[in-house]
DNA sequence: ACGTTACTTTCCAAAGC
DNA sequence: GCTTTAAAAAGTAACGT
């Protein structure tokens, strides 16, 4: 009797630390990255609710922490890609993307794809462009993904493309590499996306 | 127009079999000529069918399966060749093994450009995987046919899953109406 | 700025770790 | 869960030239 109620304190223990563990992890990340304290209070909700349900069990704590950072920024509107997200975690991209999906689904997050435009202000920060041109980059998403040419694209890479047109078109300047780099995508992608962008908005330049 | 099921292909058929014997992988595959054998890396010996194209994965315990075949005749043919090789090795194989189809894969063509998020909105957030960062196609499980599907910006589609060549003929049928009633076959 | 190769996703069976 | 095999879809990435 004694055994069983000094198993079930000591996994009670375990658990809480497990849970501490997570949440300071989470807390870290979300530091690192720099987002308000509301995506990690969502952020925490997602994980609580994850444990829950048991969706831990095959899965490692930090993959499911870091998977709960990447969902609640989405939530809250400010996206971080795979990409960024894994920079500040201890988890490969690839292991954050399957547990996200998995999480999300079991979870019934009903997560909308990402929109490009949700990644054009801190883009354009980094890059210090004006307001013009994040607005002629919001347009050009806008009217772009409206016929249709956002489909199956990284959000990343188009939102790239919009922000390296608008800045040619206000003539703010940025070359590919630069837009590349701070958006985490190759100068091929935004060659590509610009193409059809353009072409698109019936725009020659 | 083009119908949709016009535009069907099968990719790829994967079977399951058995010879009804135990075998030596070791000595088959050093008889068996194109044999690939690793046990370390994985329990099946990997041997490949030029005509028609497949690869078979021999186990130790006799079964079979069987990959990469654009058609069920292909599988019973490939297989069929996968037999006789193995009875010329003096290996005894029964006469005609049951082959069970396992998975189907198929293409398939809208023949419309779509709008994934639209649909993805229109299909249902639940029902539907849409990561357009880690993958550009759309996932839809369906309940009947019991099949996954990938519907992609272009309006190609792959139809996975299915047990039966007509699976994917009622998914894509099922695909499209669902598409024309929400009006995002356009 | 090309071209090629390769990786992402879905499905399924097999035997073993 | 992983390992291997095959195949399509389209996007992205990393090579070399």
């Amino acid at each position: 009797r004694l055994r069983k109620w000094q198993e079930r304190i000591r996994t009670k223990d375990a658990g809480e630390r497990n849970l501490q563990f997570a949440l300071s992890e989470i807390d870290r990340m979300a530091s690192a990255l720099g987002v308000p304290r509301s995506v990690r209070e969502v952020a925490s909700v997602i994980y609580r609710r994850a444990l829950k349900e048991d969706l831990i069990r095959g899965r490692s704590i930090e993959g499911v922490a870091t998977s709960a950072l990447y969902a609640a920024c989405r939530k809250e509107g400010i996206p971080r890609s795979l990409e960024e997200i894994s920079e500040v975690s201890r988890v490969e991209r690839k292991e954050i993307g399957r547990t996200y999906r998995y999480i999300s689904q079991e979870l019934g997050l009903e997560m909308r794809p990402v929109d490009p435009k949700k990644y054009v202000p801190r883009f354009c920060s980094e890059l210090e462009l004006s307001e013009e041109v994040q607005t002629k980059a919001n347009e050009i998403i806008e009217k772009t993904a409206e016929e249709g040419l956002l489909s199956g694209k990284s959000p990343t890479g188009y939102a790239a493309a919009a922000i390296y047109a608008a800045s040619l078109l206000c003539n703010e300047k940025k070359t590919q590499r630069e837009v590349a780099d701070v958006a985490q995508v190759t100068e091929v992608t935004i060659r590509n996306r610009y193409q059809e962008q353009i072409e698109a908005m019936g725009i020659h330049g | 127009m083009t119908d949709p099921k016009d535009t069907i292909n099968i990719e790829n058929v994967v079977a399951s079999t058995g010879i009804g014997q135990e075998l030596d992988l070791q000595s088959v595959a050093m008889d068996l000529e194109g044999a690939d054998y690793d046990p370390e890396q994985f329990p099946g010996l990997v041997y490949r069918t030029q005509n028609p194209k497949s690869a078979a994965l021999i186990f130790r315990s006799g079964k079979i399966v069987c990959t990469g075949a654009k058609s069920t005749d292909d599988v019973h043919e490939s297989l069929r060749i996968v037999f006789d090789k193995l009875r010329e090795l003096q290996i005894q194989v029964n006469e005609d093994p049951e082959i069970v189809v396992q998975n189907i894969v198929t293409s398939a063509d809208l023949g419309r450009n779509l709008n994934l998020n639209a649909i993805a909105i229109g299909l249902g957030l639940e029902n539907i995987e849409y990561e357009p960062e880690q993958f550009p196609g759309l996932v839809y499980r369906l309940d009947e046919p019991e099949v996954v599907a990938l519907l992609f910006g272009s309006g190609k589609l792959v139809i996975t899953g299915g047990k039966k060549p007509e699976d994917a003929e009622h998914a894509v049928d099922k695909i499209v109406s669902r598409l024309e009633d929400l009006g995002l076959l356009e």
